[in-house]
RNA sequence: GGAACCAUCGCCAAGUUGGUAAGGCCGCAGCCUGCAAAGCUGCUAUUCGCCGGUUCGAGUCCGGCUGGUUCCUCCA
């Protein structure tokens, strides 16, 4: 609060902030020549267009209130030089940057993010307060994230359609609705939906199958050209399509080249390098594989599938085809994927 | 009513100094397999919501239209 009210007197003694008759503080947003240059509203006097109806008392019409002067009753106040009363909305953000962040002298803080809905006038109003009362920038970058819509729609409460991770994260790995979520830019919308959840997951299992062929081994260095040109994307204002199709190129050469040559070493040693560096970069693929595929399966069921692998391998050794294909069928119908290798028979939840 | 952002292959989605369309899913063909699955290879948008304009050249710039999302009051 000291902070806040320190800050409100600041802009009144600059001239940026002005209190009116009932104790409310106002600031004064033509005081401010960058006002609008983040949400990119253009200065207009057609404000009487706004199908809102303005405090009489403010000089313009986008001036917002710093302070709200107290309304009695239940009404929550503090004791504060220009009246008594509460903050307005965006001054706590500036008071505690400023508060809180030494800056460098041009900047107080190098990333500001959000949602796209507090662009203006949130975010506006918040960066004009702190122009004016520091004398410098906020911050350096102004970052806005798009909406997560359910199947088109806002996810809301009252819309009776949000969800919960909670319940998600019975059903998928976490690392699968990262990398679910994080598939798409971060300022577009993105709309939630279980059939491209499921893609998502598709791909995240082709990381995890290539990284079974790689176990056991250690990890040796990573790739300098893979890692320069994921940082390269995602220094391009995360740009993660671009960095996920590399991921998809690495593991794509990687299959081909262990075709080719199943123990090359040196491969493995790099390509589990590669997988580290990503898990580090943008946290997925560090699990161990096999308990990834397997999450949802009690022992119980695993005991069971082992069973019927048990018998399914007896029955393909005795050339009973049509034994060992049922069983696969059956293994199929309650989620279980197998896969023959030179290894023997791997299973997977699908 | 005003404003901002967005609109790219069946689906998801890159493409910011304009230079001739990444990647994934699905699908098709092939290799592999007892058959599959997995993995690999090849193929799959003369075209970027629509209409104009600028330009030697536009998905990329400008204008208009259509569609979608968000903001423009209080609370944070």
């Amino acid at each position: 609060m000291d902070a806040i009210e320190q800050m409100i007197e600041r802009l009144i003694d600059k001239d940026c902030a002005y209190v009116v008759s009932n104790g409310d503080v106002y600031f004064d947003t033509s005081k401010d020549p960058h006002y609008g240059e983040i949400s990119h509203k253009v200065h207009d006097d057609e404000e009487n267009l706004s199908r809102v109806v303005h405090n009489s008392e403010k000089r313009n019409p986008k001036d917002f209130a710093l302070w709200k002067a107290c309304k009695g009753g239940e009404d929550i106040c503090f004791d504060a030089p220009f009246s008594k009363g509460r903050p307005g909305w965006h001054i706590e953000c500036s008071a505690m940057i400023e508060k809180h962040f030494e800056g460098d002298g041009t900047y107080s803080i190098d990333i500001h993010g959000g949602g796209a809905d507090l662009l203006f006038p949130h975010h506006e109003n918040e960066a004009a307060q702190s122009r004016c009362a520091t004398g410098h920038e906020l911050a350096k970058y102004w970052m806005h994230n798009g909406f997560v819509q359910i199947d088109g729609e806002k996810m809301s409460k009252s819309l009776g359609n949000s969800f919960f991770l909670k319940d998600a994260l019975k059903v998928y790995d976490g690392e699968v609705l990262r990398y679910y979520l994080n598939s798409v830019h971060y300022r577009n919308d993105f709309n939630f939906n279980e059939e491209d959840l499921l893609t998502a997951k598709k791909r995240l299992d082709k990381l995890y199958r290539l990284k079974k062929r790689l176990l056991p081994g250690k990890a040796s260095a990573v790739n300098k050209d893979f890692k320069a040109a994921l940082l390269e994307a995602m220094a391009d204002d995360l740009n993660i399509s671009v960095a996920l199709a590399h991921i998809d190129e690495m593991i794509a050469n990687a299959n081909e080249q262990l075709d080719a040559n199943p123990k090359d070493k040196a491969l493995k040693k790099e390509t589990l390098a590669n997988l580290e560096f990503v898990d580090t970069l943008l946290g997925f693929g560090g699990k161990e594989p096999y308990s990834y595929f397997q999450i949802g399966v009690d022992e119980d069921l695993k005991a069971q599938i082992e069973e019927k692998l048990q018998k399914r391998a007896n029955a393909k050794a005795a050339k009973d085809f049509a034994t060992s294909d049922a069983i696969r069928d059956e293994l199929t119908a309650i989620g279980i994927a197998i896969m023959d290798t030179p290894e023997g028979t791997v299973w997977e939840k699908i």
